[in-house]
RNA sequence: GGCGCAUUCGUCUAGCCCGGUUCAGGACGCCGCCCUCUCAAGGCGGUAACACGGGUUCAAAUCCCGUAUGCGCCA
């Protein structure tokens, strides 16, 4: 390692930078990104990261290419490979909360060149889950935009004509080596434990003698000459980091069938849809090295990157289905609330400084930096979501809740429950919520309020049996029940309280009479607080309740 | 294997830039107590970390060097 990632020169940097508009001080003449090294005439790259407070400026400078009115332009680009995954949920909020919060553009592009593994039903569940979670996007597929086509196999014609300016220009060489003379290279230099890159046996070839094979159709790939030097990714997070080309061997940016290059076209791309910001995982930090040597070579302006940390699993090893579900759309189905899902995600990697954890999306909007985000690895902890979606449920009243429940109610065939009144039903909801974790959580519990009458179970049959003076306590909670009427709030707990009253007359603690009073009432020893199960039945609806199970306790009364 | 990135409680992190105010603060989890008709929730308290080794310095989690480990890319 190099550079030095000071994470107060970046403060210093993001200050500068934050507000859009601010007029930067004029870049260094070169390139952004690469330092030419050994190409005579090119020279005034940095040599080394500049030490000092200067530093972490002079790294964001981008070579001035980018005006202070340029817009910020961010992309997230997924591949419909499968469900939108955490990690990728990741990247695509730290790309909207960075465009967001700077007024720019987010563009979702759908990395789809692989027919064999994308499919239409992933692009939905991409397409659904980010909207599920409150993000948008200014252009892509689905809404358009000036720089479609979004979707990476309707520009396969870009790709080719640039792969051919690089042929052109030099920058690019076919190569007609097979898989298999490959495959049998590679072997050997593993074998003598040599580090295998591609040996460019066919750089040398002749363009007449090249061409000519070509046309006599020759299958080739085009590979990409990499230029000697040291190579500088101007990363927001990391600083700038140095990668060698000769760490880099010549990768192909058009396949022998036509097809282009991952690298090539993530780069075409992102200058033809003039991004300004690249965020994405810090998978594609070496990468990178091979996309700045691509636009240097089309003359592109240099994005500046921003590789974040990759969600792992419990055990430190990639999020994968073996940790448990990693798409967000089954998170949506076990009934988190998207803006729990955000909030986790924000905090994983990203702190706002102080002690604050519980953000809505518009306060991340506001209190979101790259300042305040971590470079270090962070490890998906559902116990942590879980206790945010508590939270931010916590903070929704019983109607909206009641709203969010009944999908899963139908979900789960609860068609009792769902036929009833609207007050009841949000009673419902509110004696179960302190409970739940998750919407479904709702489920299992309000089916109590679906129990026959007069049904006890075992349990809370034996429970009863072992209650003294039962009649007793029975006949008192009847009475107190009879007395009333409404079936408020008030009222339930004014039953109660005499109830409890009425126990410490006769000396009593008030579970000799509360005890039995859920056990007949409900036929189960768990269950809501009682003043919900009064609202909910009503003062006389337990009562009826109550005498109900007299038949069940014969033997037991007195 | 080469290169790159990372490394503060089990987990997410504050602190590190500007060394002393920190025998390192918060949160989740876990444990205990209180509350209590049940299950919870809630309140209160506790557990637990500067990867390691050198160096610089009166003083280092904070600065420098090295090592280890993890992850990533090349595949």
């Amino acid at each position: 390692m190099r550079y030095m990632p000071l994470r107060g020169r970046r403060r210093d940097e993001v200050l500068l930078r934050g507000r859009a508009g601010v007029r930067r001080p004029p870049g260094r003449l070169r390139g952004p990104g690469v330092k030419a090294q050994g190409l005579p005439g090119r020279g005034g790259g940095i040599a080394r990261p500049l030490r000092g407070p200067r530093r972490g400026v002079q790294a964001g400078l981008r070579g001035g290419r980018m005006s202070a009115d340029e817009k910020v332009r961010v992309r997230f680009a997924p591949s419909p490979t499968g469900k939108l995954h955490l990690g990728s949920a990741r990247t695509a909020l730290f790309n909207w909360l960075f465009a967001r919060g700077r007024s720019g553009v987010l563009v979702l592009r759908l990395e789809d060149t692989d027919p064999e593994r994308s499919s239409s039903e992933f692009e939905r569940d991409i397409i659904g889950s980010l909207h599920w979670m409150g993000l948008d996007w200014d252009e892509g597929p689905d809404v358009g935009g000036e720089y479609g086509p979004y979707r990476q196999s309707e520009r396969m014609d870009l790709y080719r004509e640039h792969a051919d300016r690089l042929l052109e220009t030099g920058r690019a060489y076919r190569c007609f080596c097979t898989a298999e003379e490959l495959d049998a290279r590679r072997k050997a230099a593993i074998a003598e434990g040599r580090a295998w890159r591609y040996d460019r046996v066919c750089t040398g070839l002749g363009e007449a003698d090249a061409a000519g094979r070509a046309a006599a159709g020759e299958p080739f790939a085009l590979r990409f000459r990499v230029p000697e030097q040291v190579i500088i990714i101007d990363d927001m997070l990391r600083g700038a980091v140095e990668v060698d080309s000769h760490e880099i061997d010549d990768f192909i940016i058009m396949r022998s069938d036509g097809t282009a290059g991952f690298h090539l076209a993530v780069v075409v791309d992102d200058f033809t849809m003039g991004i300004t910001h690249v965020i994405r995982g810090d998978d594609h930090l070496t990468n990178a090295a091979r996309h700045v040597l691509l636009f240097e070579a089309f003359g592109a302006p240099t994005p500046r990157f921003l590789h974040h940390s990759l969600l792992m699993g419990k055990d430190g090893g990639k999020l994968s289905k073996r940790h448990g579900s990693t798409a967000v759309s089954d998170y949506r189905e076990k009934g988190y609330l998207p803006v729990a899902l955000t909030n986790y995600l924000a905090l994983l990697s990203w702190a706002p400084g102080d002690d604050r954890e519980l953000f809505s999306l518009g306060q991340l909007v506001d209190e979101f930096g790259i300042e305040g985000v971590s470079a270090s690895k962070a490890i998906f902890d559902v116990d942590k979501l879980n206790w945010l979606n508590r939270q931010h449920m916590k903070a929704l009243s019983d109607s909206e809740l009641t709203d969010l429940v009944i999908p899963f109610l139908q979900a789960e065939g609860r068609t009792a429950l769902l036929g009833l009144p609207r007050v009841r039903l949000e009673v419902a909801v509110a004696s179960v919520r302190n409970g739940m974790e998750t919407l479904v959580d709702a489920v299992e519990p309000m089916d109590i309020y679906a129990r026959p009458a007069g049904e006890i179970s075992a349990k809370a049959l034996a429970e009863l049996r072992k209650s003294g003076e039962l009649d007793e306590a029975l006949r008192l909670c009847v009475e107190a029940l009879r007395s009333e009427s409404s079936d408020d709030m008030e009222t339930a707990e004014r039953i109660v309280a005499r109830l409890r009253g009425e126990a410490k007359e006769r000396g009593w603690g008030a579970k000799k009479v509360l005890w039995p009073f859920r056990l007949a009432v409900t036929g189960l020893t768990v269950g809501p607080d009682l003043v919900y199960l009064i609202m909910f039945w009503g003062p006389g609806g337990c009562a009826d309740r109550i005498e109900a199970s007299m038949p069940a306790l014969e033997g037991s009364l007195g």
